[in-house]
DNA sequence: CCACTTGTGTCATAGTTGTATCATAAGACT
DNA sequence: AGTCTTATGATACAACTATGACACAAGTGG
């Protein structure tokens, strides 16, 4: 989950992006002067992005971003329609990209994906071989193709993923996964290791480590 | 153990990196700028990770990327503090990871290991004569051969590595890796070390110390 | 009620481990 | 040195255990 900071003054912009973010799974947090943008930064210093708007009270954007860029948070800036000077000049300043107003929330989440992946900020996807893992929508796509699995298996693969290389030890891994201890002498976990060779066709990708556990590799 | 090519042309922070990794347990190499990194490539093209440097004579860090992407290796920026277009344009062109100067040791060595894993190189691995030992994937290699240990084995193997050139006694041996107390007079242990030796060919490594227990030399 | 997910049980099989046996080597003792 | 005693090497085998494969029942949510 991303934690997002907005800077924009007029309140109903602010909203509006803070509502429509949040639904698209965004943690969100407004600022309606860069004053109070600064106060909540220096609180809280581990914001991925910052939407930051240029025309504020008190302290305006450009101020903000000089203040913002050693944090190293990407910042997108919010401008006005036409005012091309401020555009270049904000970027030139540091800022990682900009909007538009007024703006589609759409685009607005398009570009935040954009620059988080850029930064490596990108921690919604994971791959291994030909599958790619989408933690926030949980899809799993296989050369493109979605793959459906149940909350189970998605958890148990993102793990196995998480650890490529690393044997899982049975224990642990069902810990984990199932979030309580293991008492042994269950087939639930090797159960749903075979769904996961089986749905994914990975039985040469996941072993078995005798006696100790499981391990994706490759 | 790995070989990292540290290509820094400011030999104060080449030096400090070489010094701390070589702690941590790294082979290191270093280049103070982009040319005689490319030599150094050229010749010994088996390192590990590259630690490289975008500010340099000559060759810029961007130009060397392109030079040793070919190579497979994995590669983690070096940029000063506040050039978020460096990292973003870094990222995009290929890099691993960034980190900015200035940097804790601590946290290069974290990104490191980050990188090895993520690129399947594990971290966590000990060696012996022709052999070398995954503790996290529990992988045996003997001369990049895979060897197929049981559990028993791989934990007698890692015991008498980790304690090469000292006798084991039978009993502490036998204790460490069956996790339980010795009763005496039953062959398991030896059959046990009888196993390594064949799977390995260690019969000239693994040296039985007459009624004390077994002595890994070399 | 239905479809789907999830956990459990059973059987077969394959892999692991301990023990028994005999042969051989090492040390001890006369 | 020769003989005896004991420890270990070598091997085969039996017992054990873990896992794959599958079927089915229990749980879950619409």
């Amino acid at each position: 989950m991303y934690n997002i900071l907005i800077v924009e003054d007029d309140e109903a912009i602010a909203n509006l992006l803070y509502v429509e973010l949040k639904d698209a799974g965004y943690d969100c947090t407004c600022a309606y002067d860069g004053k109070c943008a600064a106060d909540i930064l220096e609180e809280k210093m581990d914001f991925d992005l910052v939407l930051l708007d240029i025309m504020l009270p008190e302290i305006d954007g450009y101020e903000l971003l000089e203040y913002i860029k050693p944090m190293e948070i990407p910042v997108i800036f919010l401008t006005a329609k036409g005012a091309l000077k401020e555009r270049i000049q904000g970027l030139n300043l540091g800022a990682d990209d900009y909007i538009v107003k007024p703006f589609q929330t759409g685009e607005v989440i398009a570009r935040m994906a954009a620059v988080l992946r850029r930064c490596g900020k990108s921690i919604n996807q994971i791959t291994f071989s030909d599958v790619i893992v989408d933690l926030e929508s949980r899809k799993v796509l296989q050369n493109g193709v979605e793959i459906e699995l149940t909350m189970k298996e998605f958890d148990l693969l993102v793990d196995l993923i998480q650890n490529r290389n690393i044997v899982q030890q049975r224990d642990k891994l069902y810990e984990k996964v199932w979030k309580q201890p293991f008492m042994g002498d269950t087939r639930t976990l090797d159960t749903h290791i075979q769904r996961l060779r089986k749905k994914l066709g990975w039985e040469k990708y996941i072993k078995t480590v005798f006696r100790i556990g499981y391990r994706l590799e490759g």
